[in-house]
DNA sequence: CGCGCCTGAATGAAACTTCAACGAGGAAAT
DNA sequence: ATTTCCTCGTTGAAGTTTCATTCAGGCGCG
């Protein structure tokens, strides 16, 4: 039976599958992040993926099938890419900044898709929505362990993990629903820098606190051979220096 | 000249339109926080409404009217509420911790409307998005003030109250965004303690937590002859006992 | 030739908006 | 006082447009 999950298409070569939908599904996030799910038209979809109106359903059941697997495609994002930053790191301190530090980059890259996961996921049928919502508990979960780690390691103070978990996860979803303000007074950089005074420093032991020096000085090696670190585009620069230094 | 804010009905008695109109805008917020401003239909709204399709049109020159009154109805409430609860009210730290309370209580009583907001205010023509949003930006002013008054009379040690204010704000609305996991572990009354730990107890000075203490004693003295003080709906309860007592 | 992939105009339903007509109530005219 | 008329609020079916979805037919390749 096809159950909630699945999305079938009547071409048969799986290869050719999963491009023509890589393809209509980007142009579907594009659009439905600009103009909203109900006012985007499969024609214009197919248009902006340079097809045809009637190829869209020999990979696609309905306009349902493009909207949960845009949204989909975002939420595995997350779920793939904050691991992998964390990949090498062990002190729990520098996981915990590093997570959230790389949640708030992909949410930047994905600023548009992120606030279209909020308007969006409600129109999907129940089913789906609710394997939307368990990918993002999910996410959830990574920071959650990061800050059980911090704290049962003696870095952190006995906090309410969950709780603090959420607020570290709004804190970076922030970063896309509020950005109409929130980019008139930071950038990117100094959002994250804040947020880190805000809602990690406070519960840090001094075990903690000694930690996070560490990571801060780290961070400023990193960025420090370039002379616009702190600007423009940093993000992707970032990821791609701590990838080459973990690998 | 017919600007942003305005709405223009056909029918002249205003005493008439604004019954009539808080009779559409209350079905409409509704059936939109139900299902969703596209799917929602001119006839369910009627119907809802008691009246005929065709006489929606004498009170709004279209959909978008009604979205716009819908959300503007729910933005005026955060805006009127918060302040008539701080009303009478001088310690900065029982103001504070009122707002945020009132606040989460608000969001609690409009919580599909809240959600409503987030899913669609991107809907709205431009025009009328930034009122919407220079509405909630007043909002959050409030809870800036009250930050501000505590770093300013000694209570909570200098911090970004930009930042905070928001992350209070996002902490509030993420009631109505996550309650769908949320209500699983907490209660209303539960959810607002641990926000009162996470975001503003870590940032209080000695003497703001002296301030704290006293805010905490008083809030108990208001539930104590409730034998359900801290169950199923105690924030109308709550509220009227509070008004009561600054009257 | 047949099979699989693709096209884009046609279809049909859905829903925003309009409009012709109704009724009540008051004012003017007889 | 009664009738007529007119205005204002109201109705709900009809008009019009806008898409999601389908389908009859191309194209290429084995």
């Amino acid at each position: 039976m096809a159950s909630a999950g699945d999305v079938q298409a009547l071409v048969t070569d799986p290869k050719l599958v999963e491009e023509r939908r890589g393809q209509i599904v980007r142009a579907a996030v594009k659009l439905f992040s600009e103009d909203g799910y109900y006012t985007t038209t499969i024609q214009q979809i197919a248009r902006q993926a340079g097809i045809s109106t009637g190829l869209i359903y020999q990979y696609f059941r309905d306009k349902d099938d493009i909207l949960f697997l845009s949204l989909k495609m975002v939420l595995d994002t997350y779920e793939h890419e904050i691991p992998s930053q964390l990949d090498g790191l062990t002190d729990p301190v520098e996981r915990l900044c590093v997570s959230v530090w790389a949640y708030c980059h992909i949410v930047d890259r994905l600023r548009e898709a992120t606030v279209l996961a909020y308007r969006s996921t409600k129109s999907l049928r129940a089913d789906r929505r609710i394997l939307i919502k368990d990918a993002e508990t999910r996410t959830n979960r990574l920071i959650e362990k990061c800050l059980k780690a911090c704290v049962d390691g003696g870095y952190m103070r006995e906090i309410n993990e969950y709780m603090l978990s959420y607020q570290l996860v709004m804190f970076a979803h922030s970063w896309a629903l509020k950005h109409w303000v929130l980019s008139e007074h930071y950038s990117l950089e100094r959002y994250v820098g804040e947020g880190v005074t805000l809602l990690i420093e406070p519960f840090l032991t001094a075990k903690g606190r000694r930690g996070l020096a560490g990571v801060a000085l780290r961070k400023r090696a990193f960025t420090s051979d370039s002379p616009f670190g702190d600007e423009a585009k940093p993000a992707a620069a970032l990821m791609r220096r701590r990838k080459r230094a973990t690998a």
